[in-house]
RNA sequence: GCCGAUGUAGCUCAAUGGUAGAGCAGCUGAUUUGUAAUCAGCUGGUUGGAGGUUCGAGUCCUCUCAUCGGCUCCA
C-alpha cells in the first residue's frame, strides 16, 4: 500500500501510509491530543478516529471544545442511555437518539411502562457503570438486507421504519459493550470519555415529529467530560430559574395570571408602568419617523377574514361567535383591517410611503398546551405597522427599519441576530418583483453592515422576509422582529392601488413589520435579561426615600415631592423600621435608588444615594441627585 | 390538542387514610432605630373544582380546570 497526502488545518502538509486513522493522527501530534481527541473532520465529513484514511485529505482533529466534537459525544451519550435502557428495560423499543445543542435524547417505546424520575436515576447510575466499562464505539458497515433481519428479530419496529428510507444503500451499525444501533456515526472512541451524566426530564414526543404518530417517551440529557463543567452547566440552569419572568412577575409584582383567564396577564401597576414605558419609547421614535398611529376595530365580520383567507387558513386560531345571524371574530391579525385605512381614499405616488402603526390588542385561540407564562398568550398586544410604498421603495424602507431596530435593541443592551428568508416553492406574485426585493433586502442589510443567516426558501408565499432574534444576557435567543414584504396578501386581495405619475392606477408593495414582537413577549424577555433589576427609565419605583426615624419623615416626604415634580418615580418608604430592614426590602424589590434621609441630610438639604446591588455611594446635595437621575433617565442608561 | 408531572393561607412549603401546620407577608402593640431581616401578640383555609370509595379523604379512584416540562403548532 502506498503515501497519501494530508493537510492540516495551519496548512502544513505530510505524507502518511495509507490507511493511517485519526487515532495515529493525533498521537503523532501530541499525547495530549491523543487524550482529547474525540473524533477526525475528514475532507468536511466527521469521522471517528478509528476509521481508515484511506485518501488525500485535509483533516482536523475535533476535541471537546469544537461543536462537531461536543456533536459526537453528546451521539455517543445517546447511545450509552440508550444502552442502560436496554438492560434495564429489555424489550424498549428505540425511536432516534440525536445530539442537540445542549445534550442529546433518545425517544424510546416502553409499551405500558411510564418512566419515573426513579427509573431516571436508574438508568443514569447504569450509564455511570457502563461508561466505567470503558469499552470502544465500534463502527461496521451492513448492507441493507442485513441490516432488515437484524431488526426483524429484534422486532424493532421504528429502526425497520428508518431502514425504508435507506433501501438499498449500505448501512452502519455502532457497537458498544452489548448495544448495537442503526447510526450514520460518527462516535467518539470510547465509552469511558463520558464522565459526567445528568439525565434531565422525560416528555413526550411524536415519532418522527408528526402529529398523527404514536407518541413515544423521550428522554433529555446531558454529558461532559468533567464534572466541573456539568455542575457549571446545572448552575446556569438554576440562573435561568432564577430569571424566570414568571418567577419575577409575581415577586417584583408585575402582572399575575390567574385560572379565569388563562394566556392573559392582568397587568399589575408596576407592570403596567414597564409597558407604559414602552409604549412611550415606541411611540417616540416611530413619531421621528412618520409613522402615522392608527386604530382598527377588534370585532369584525368574518367577512374580512374570508376575502384575507384567514378563514381558511387560520380559522381554528381565531375566536368567533354568533350574534343576530352573523359571524363575528376578535381579530387575530391587524394586517386586513390596516387596509381599510388606506383605502379611506384615493392614493397618489405622492402620499407613499405610508407608515400606518398600531398598538393593536390580537385574540389568538392558542391550544391549551402551548401556552407559557407571557411568552406565548391568547391575548397579544402588538407593536405591528404596515408600510404601503412603490417598489422603489423597498430599499429605503427596509433601510429605515433596520436602524429603527438596531438602534431599539440597543437602548436594551441587546444585540439583534439576522435571518434572511427567501423565496419558497409556493410562492405568489410575479418573479422579477421577489428578485428586486431580495436584492434590497440583501442590499440593506450589507450596507448596513449586518451579518446574516440565509435561509433559502423559508420566505412566505407573499413575500421575502428578514426575521430577527436576540440573545439575552445567558446567551439564549428569542425570535422578536419581523420585516416581512407583501407583494400578495394585502395589495392583491385587498386591490390596494396607487395613482401613479403617468396617471395609470399601480399595485403598492406592503411591508408587515414588528419591533418588540408583542409587548408581553417583550417584558417577558426584559424581565429575564435583568433579572428583574430594570434599567432606571424602566423600573416601575426609580426611587425609594428611605426615612431614619419618625423625626424625618417630613423631610423624606418633601424630597418625594421634589423628585415626583421632576418626573421621577419615587416612594416614601416611613415605616417604623430599623434602616438595614429597609434596604434589605428594597434591594429585593431591585429598585435602583435608595435614599437615605437622617439628621445630617435634613440639616444640608442632602440624601445619602445608595445604589442597587452597589452599596453606600455616600451623600450628594438632593439638586445634584435630581439632576442626575433625570440625565440617567433620559438617555436610558443602561448602567444604574 | 398529545405525553408526563404538579395544584394545601397572599407567597414559599410541611402534614402514615385519623384534630390542616410553619416561615415570610398582613394586622395590632412595644421599640425611634444610620446602610441587606427589632421584639411580642393576632388574623388568615370548602386543601383548584365536581363526583366516588371509606366509619373517616389534603392523602385512594374517576372526571374536569389550571400550571409546569416537552411534542405538534406559532402567515
Amino acid at each position: 500500500m502506498g503515501k497519501i497526502k494530508l493537510t492540516y488545518p495551519d496548512g502544513s502538509m505530510k505524507e502518511v501510509e495509507h490507511g493511517v486513522t485519526g487515532n495515529d493522527i493525533a498521537k503523532s501530534i501530541s499525547n495530549g491530543l491523543a487524550k482529547e481527541a474525540l473524533a477526525i473532520e475528514v475532507n468536511g465529513e466527521v469521522w471517528d478516529l478509528a476509521r481508515a484514511i484511506e485518501q488525500d485529505a485535509t483533516v482536523k482533529i475535533l476535541k471537546w471544545e469544537d461543536s462537531s466534537g461536543k456533536y459526537a459525544y453528546w451521539h455517543s451519550s445517546a447511545h450509552l442511555m440508550a444502552e442502560a435502557i436496554e438492560f434495564l428495560f429489555p424489550g424498549t423499543k428505540f425511536g432516534i437518539g440525536p445530539p442537540i445543542d445542549n445534550g442529546f435524547y433518545y425517544d424510546i417505546d416502553m409499551g405500558d411502562h411510564t418512566l419515573s424520575p426513579d427509573d431516571l436515576q436508574k438508568i443514569e447510575e447504569r450509564m455511570y457503570e457502563f461508561s466505567r466499562r470503558d469499552v470502544p464505539y465500534i463502527r461496521e458497515e451492513k448492507t441493507w438486507g442485513e441490516a432488515v433481519s437484524y431488526f426483524k428479530k429484534k422486532n424493532d419496529p421504528y429502526k425497520l421504519e428508518l431502514l425504508e428510507g435507506l433501501k438499498n444503500e449500505k448501512v452502519t451499525f455502532y457497537h458498544q459493550g452489548d448495544f448495537t444501533d442503526l447510526c450514520y456515526g460518527p462516535h467518539i472512541p470510547s465509552t469511558g470519555r463520558i464522565k459526567a451524566i445528568k439525565l434531565l426530564n422525560v416528555a413526550g414526543a411524536y415519532w418522527r415529529g408528526d402529529e398523527k404518530n404514536k407518541m413515544l417517551q423521550r428522554i433529555y440529557g446531558i454529558a461532559f467530560p468533567t464534572h466541573e463543567e456539568l455542575d457549571e452547566y446545572l448552575t446556569r440552569l438554576e440562573e435561568a430559574k432564577r430569571r424566570d419572568h414568571r418567577k419575577l412577575g409575581k415577586e417584583l409584582e408585575l402582572f399575575v395570571f390567574h385560572d379565569v383567564a388563562p394566556g392573559a396577564p392582568f397587568w399589575l401597576p408596576h407592570g403596567m408602568i414597564i409597558f407604559r414605558e414602552l409604549e412611550k419609547f415606541l411611540r417616540q421614535e416611530l413619531d421621528a419617523r412618520g409613522y402615522l398611529e392608527i386604530n382598527t376595530p377588534m370585532l369584525v365580520k368574518k367577512g374580512l377574514w374570508e376575502q384575507s383567507g384567514h378563514w381558511t387558513h387560520y380559522k381554528e386560531n381565531m375566536f368567533y361567535f354568533e350574534s343576530e345571524d352573523t359571524t363575528f371574530s376578535l381579530k387575530p391579525m391587524n394586517c386586513p383591517e390596516s387596509t381599510y385605512v388606506y383605502r379611506q381614499k384615493l392614493r397618489s405616488y405622492k402620499d407613499l410611503p405610508l407608515r400606518f402603526s398600531e398598538i393593536g390588542r390580537l385574540l389568538r385561540n392558542e391550544r391549551t398546551g402551548v401556552l407559557g407564562g407571557l411568552f406565548r398568550v391568547r391575548q397579544i398586544t402588538m407593536d405591528d405597522a404596515h408600510i404601503y410604498c412603490r417598489p422603489d421603495q423597498i430599499l429605503s424602507e427596509i433601510n429605515q427599519l433596520i436602524e429603527l431596530i438596531t438602534h431599539f435593541y440597543s437602548i436594551f443592551g441587546l444585540v439583534p441576530q439576522y435571518n434572511l428568508s427567501t423565496k419558497p416553492d409556493n410562492a405568489m406574485g410575479h418573479s422579477s418583483l421577489w428578485e428586486q426585493a431580495e436584492a434590497n433586502l440583501k442590499q440593506a442589510l450589507e450596507s448596513n453592515h449586518l451579518t446574516y443567516i440565509l435561509k433559502p426558501k423559508e420566505g412566505a408565499f407573499y413575500g421575502p422576509k428578514i426575521d430577527i432574534q436576540i440573545e439575552d444576557a445567558i446567551g439564549r435567543d428569542w425570535q422578536v422582529a419581523t420585516v416581512q414584504l407583501d407583494f400578495v396578501m394585502l395589495p392583491e386581495r385587498f386591490e390596494l392601488e396607487y395613482i401613479a405619475e403617468d396617471g395609470s392606477r399601480k399595485r403598492p408593495v406592503a411591508i408587515h413589520r414588528a419591533i418588540f414582537g408583542s409587548f408581553e413577549r417583550f417584558i417577558g424577555i426584559l424581565t429575564e435579561h435583568f433579572a428583574g433589576a430594570f434599567p432606571t427609565w424602566l423600573s416601575p419605583v426609580q426611587v425609594a426615600v428611605l426615612t431614619i426615624t419618625d423625626a424625618h419623615v417630613e423631610y423624606g416626604k418633601k424630597i418625594v415631592e421634589r423628585l415626583k415634580l421632576s418626573n421621577v418615580r419615587a416612594e416614601l418608604d416611613d415605616r417604623n423600621e430599623k434602616i438595614g430592614h429597609k434596604i434589605r426590602d428594597w434591594e429585593l424589590k431591585k429598585i435602583p435608588y435608595m435614599l437615605v434621609v437622617g439628621e445630617k441630610e435634613m440639616k444640608n438639604n442632602s440624601v445619602a444615594v445608595r445604589r442597587r446591588k452597589k452599596g453606600d455611594q455616600g451623600a450628594m446635595a438632593l439638586d445634584e441627585f435630581v439632576q442626575a437621575i433625570q440625565t440617567e433617565i433620559i438617555k436610558k442608561s443602561l448602567t444604574s
